[in-house]
DNA sequence: TAGTTCAACTTGTATATACAACTTAGCATA
DNA sequence: TATGCTAAGTTGTATATACAAGTTGAACTA
């Protein structure tokens, strides 16, 4: 039992993630459910359900009560601060630094991130797409959701004229922001294919006045 | 049910969060043992477990096979890229900004960190302390522990001559660094006193050349 | 047609039980 | 003394069961 192979809950969970990168489940798809793994896979409900909670909090799966498990789509997380980086990385090459507000509005919690920001389906979140540029060429696309707890006032900023530090710093004394940042895709005239991955899907940065 | 104040794994996980508030427990300090809290708590085995497990995902604890569970250390998270705001930060007020690298090898992982990283007890990890100051007084400590299948040349940097960002790039195609900063305490002088809370612990970053 | 009810299915919570794997301390033995 | 074993306690894995709670669609009713 000492070979992580021979774990059930391992062999559940490669299940999934294997018919997940197979293309046999798709993005928002239903994977099976858990009564369902327990006849396929020849477990008990409990080791099934351990299976997709653990794949839940990996941020593989997203689940909704009477409705079913999910596969949550693919992200690419970065910390918050990443914009003044991308312009210091820019800078630091000798080009110029340009970025595009696409969107900046608040709305529904999408239900796969419901999860992430421990809300309640129907609550809004602050979500916000922009393009950053080196030499106009756009070379990111990011997408970036806040949680208005923690930062009320997101929809007000200038990214132009205010980077994320200061402005952070003026939100203070609010302890806890978090975000969540997903690169959907990179200009297709760099060539760049972002290669998307799993990752931790929240950053928590603190803050003391 | 549905009031969260009543699910028993909630009391568990709300009894021994305010043990630690409390200073019942202090850090490194075993908590109850599944069995104890079944009585104590009057709940089921798998029950108690659940509170353990979670608070542990949520690192406030950790857990050793054989030994107990145990309260791990407050930690204030930042992501990677912070050595580089914070000289931002500093520059941007108009002061000097420098830094002491005062230890930088690779050791054993701690106990408490194996849970974060993945890692087997034995197992080796990067660590490094520096200091921030800003006009020569120092306003930050910062503890971090890489994990050196990410970054396998981690030691061989230079923090004076390369930035973060510019490293990670060198040390593409690696596809995952994972970090975690601590900062203890900040400069007495400076009477700023960090209030830390738990957070996030791991910050992962991709890159693809 | 429009609205309601209900049955089936889903995930969520909780218990009781069993055994495996690991750690530690103390005891027995050489 | 030093070594090895054992027993007790701990976490880890796995099962079987039961009921609560949310969702959906089909059948039924007004």
């Amino acid at each position: 039992m000492t070979d992580p192979n021979t774990r059930r809950y391992m062999v559940v969970k490669n299940f999934i993630k294997q018919g997940i990168e197979d293309g046999s489940w798709a993005e928002h798809k239903r994977v099976p459910s858990e009564n369902e793994l327990v006849e396929t896979c020849g477990v008990s409900r409990m080791t099934a359900r351990r299976a997709l909670d653990e794949l839940t909090e990996e941020g593989i799966l997203y689940r909704a009560q009477g409705r079913g498990t999910f596969v949550a789509p693919k992200k690419l997380h970065s910390p918050m601060l990443e914009i003044r980086n991308i312009a210091d990385e820019v800078k630091e090459r000798g080009n110029e630094y340009s970025n595009e507000l696409i969107l900046l509005q608040k709305e529904h919690c999408p239900i796969h991130l419901l999860h992430y920001f421990d809300l309640e389906e129907g609550e809004d979140i602050f979500h916000s797409i922009m393009v950053h540029k080196e030499n106009n060429k756009p070379i990111q696309i990011e997408q970036r959701y806040v949680n208005p707890k923690a930062a009320p006032d997101y929809l007000k900023q200038n990214f132009n004229e205010m980077t994320p530090n200061v402005y952070l710093s003026e939100v203070a004394p609010l302890t806890q922001a978090e975000h969540q940042i997903e690169a959907k895709e990179a200009d297709p005239f760099m060539r760049v294919t972002l290669k998307l991955q799993e990752h931790e899907p929240v950053l928590s940065i603190d803050r003391t006045t």
